[in-house]
DNA sequence: CATAGAGGTGACCTCAGGGTAATCGTGGCG
DNA sequence: CGCCACGATTACCCTGAGGTCACCTCTATG
């Protein structure tokens, strides 16, 4: 038999070791039964704390994006300027993904189930990044483009990181964060003001901006 | 029974209903059964074509891959400038998002496996986006640091897509690729520029551009 | 019209895996 | 010391789904 653990230290433990089987093997390919032996205890003990696979998956879901959210969220609370919120912003990310990794991984690794549960965890976070992002964004845009650029800023996160994890090489996500804010920030600036005429394009002449993304 | 076809148009039909099925589903959430009843037929005919279920679901990544590249490809050969492939780029990506939707789905919807296999067919396509965007990037930065910013551009246009067709909202692709595009392509030259006045931040000071991601 | 072969089907096998019921053992408390 | 309650286990059920086999049916062709 295994150690014995009082009820709320299993329960801890559990999800823990869920999130690493889960990352690393995705929803279907975790059965319960990995879940308990990683943890090294037997199948009905994990139905004791939670009451059937979806549920043990959206609560590690839950936990894992609230762990992002508070992370930017703080990291970005004493920023000074829109700059600044874009690095210290990234930068929590990055952290978050270079010590957190199977929660990126079970976020946004793929591994999951094509569920509207689960794509509605999953989607409140990107979504609530992103909406942190808007006020960064000139607000003289249309609030649709708006909403489409701080997605976009998202997937700048995801898509740099998703690189580097998917490689399996460590990273460093202060030097990281540097490297994208400044892409990101330069062009975030750049949407709300005038093209310079360095920026325009012989063969593509500038048109007028139009309203709406629909 | 169904209408008799002919090997070849079978393939091609259970090819076709296979990505609808697959991408609304998940690749655990539809069965072979599934598949074979949206091409009104049943499973076995399914088995005469492909030779299990992950046979089926990597022609599908392969084929829908494919069709991604060839379009970016084909669609940035003629641009005359860095910022006409990046719009000509972005253009191409969301045509082909508003296009061929399930395909996008499929590619990046998250309802995949977490398999090796999967996976790699799946990282094949964003590395060669990525790699086909490498040149727009300074070539006076880190190679590292190149790969890095290419794949925060796959990641823009992925974020920007997938909100759009998760919230299932039409779209209109090129006046997205233009919104995009101009960001990106802002961004992308701010890097190699030494930063202009406008873009410092006082609370911040310049720090010294360090030459790899590792 | 007979027949070969391609296209298609119903029924079945097998097994993984989610979930449960009954039981066991042990540590703390009266 | 005895016993209760909580933590844990063994053994099981049962459904869903991947995959296969033997058989059927239609159509084109000589």
């Amino acid at each position: 038999m295994s150690i014995r653990l009082p009820a709320s230290a299993r329960r801890e433990q559990l999800l823990d070791v869920a999130l690493q089987v889960f990352a690393r093997q995705g929803y279907h390919g975790a059965s319960m039964n990995d879940v308990a032996d990683a943890a090294g205890v037997t199948k009905p003990v994990v139905y004791q704390h939670f009451d059937s696979k979806r549920d043990l998956y959206l609560a590690l879901l839950d936990s894992v994006g609230e762990r992002l959210l508070t992370a930017i969220y703080t990291a970005t609370a004493g920023a000074t300027s829109g700059k600044h919120v874009t690095e210290l912003g990234f930068q929590a990310y990055f952290r978050w993904v270079a010590h957190d990794h199977d929660a990126f991984l079970l976020l946004f690794g793929g591994g999951g189930k094509a569920d509207d549960e689960f794509n509605d965890a999953v989607r409140k976070v990107t979504a609530q990044v992103a909406e942190s992002i808007k006020p960064l964004i000139a607000a003289d845009i249309d609030p649709e483009h708006q909403r489409t650029l701080a997605h976009a800023l998202v997937g700048i996160a995801e898509g740099a990181s998703r690189r580097l994890v998917d490689n399996g090489t460590d990273f460093d996500p202060d030097l990281l964060a540097r490297q994208v804010s400044d892409m990101a920030w330069a062009g975030l600036r750049a949407v709300s003001r005038p093209p310079t005429a360095a920026d325009s394009d012989p063969d593509s002449p500038r048109r007028t901006r139009r309203a709406s993304t629909r």
